[in-house]
DNA sequence: TGCAGTGTTCCGTTTTTACAGAAACAACCG
DNA sequence: CGGTTGTTTCTGTAAAAACGGAACACTGCA
């Protein structure tokens, strides 16, 4: 009946749970994600305390994280009194709300930290000019970065779509960014 | 006299360290890559020891991870015998070999076990039709955006670089791409 | 062949993080 | 009220990661 029971089910979740570690995020937190994206029906705290033979407290914790990134939202089921759960299922979705999540928690407060090391700098005579000027470069690119990112993430998905399929052929319709000779 | 010395060189240092421990790199790789960054000339590995403190075998198994990205680079100089490392700084190339890699690390095993799950899930009756579907559509989704990642990489510098200061205007460029009219 | 300089690998310790379980606390509702 | 549900905090423990130091390996030179 459950999810947990298919061994690829399973698999995934395990998998899931590993890859979220190599990216800064608990095993708890991302196992919880991955049941809830498989599982078609919200669910109650309980049943993934169940499930993945976590602690009740961590599975709260958990699922405000996973709140927290905007990909699982609580949902009440009719006649029932417990919270439940599910996950975002629109996988474009899920991925520009995590950037966009992981963008303010870490890069903005980055961008603001080499704003003022850069203004700092510049009217800062004993600074080696190597040290300023890549401080200075670094904090460009973030923000460019940044900014590119803010506009992208507001496009309609559908045009998200056609974009990337058209892949490196983009370029093919951008005046002036060269013939799209190169390999 | 070391970058080190400067306090706002220091306080990126520390900075990036930190940054690295929340995307699933180790602070002291990360703090190695930021001092030789900030750095105009190749270092030795006893020098990158006495300013960030570390130990010597950290030191180098930290240079040795930073090659693997690709991203620092052994350098013999003239009349030393000792090695001497450098860090890119070009910052586009940077950041596509550190993708470049941990797409190579991280996603590519992924997706190889989504193929085989989604492969044995299509001829498994027993299975939940949204098991099925969700982990099919989990791979074709990050299949699509490696290959998208590989395309895009291939792009010379320049391209990249007017692409991204487009940012959400190349949709006015794409045909079938809708109007550029949402927010 | 021995030795000094350099670099890497291994091992034990420390530090950090994750976690379970319990308990306190809060809301809600009959 | 008192039962149900949920969150938060605390404690101790366990697991994982980071780290330093020493041992080991390699090289070139005397």
């Amino acid at each position: 009946m459950s999810v947990i029971d298919h061994p690829d089910a399973k698999a995934f979740i395990l998998h899931w749970g590993e890859m979220g570690t190599q990216w800064g995020v608990n095993r708890s937190v991302s196992q919880i994600h991955a049941l809830l994206y498989l599982s078609d029906r919200a669910l109650p705290a309980d049943d993934i305390v169940e499930q993945l033979g976590l602690a009740r407290s961590n599975v709260s914790t958990g699922l405000k994280e996973l709140q927290g990134y905007g990909i699982v939202r609580r949902v009440h089921i009719e006649g029932e009194r417990r919270d439940h759960f599910t996950a975002e299922t629109d996988l474009w979705e899920m991925l520009t709300r995590i950037v966009a999540e992981r963008k303010r928690r870490e890069i903005d407060p980055t961008v603001a930290l080499l704003a003022e090391l850069s203004a700092r700098l510049a009217k800062d005579d004993s600074a080696p000019r190597h040290v300023r000027e890549r401080i200075t470069r670094m904090h460009e690119f973030i923000s460019t970065l940044g900014n590119w990112y803010e506009q992208v993430r507001g496009l309609p998905k559908p045009t998200l779509v056609t974009l990337m399929k058209l892949g490196g052929k983009v370029a093919r319709f951008i005046p002036g960014a060269g013939k799209p000779s190169q390999k």
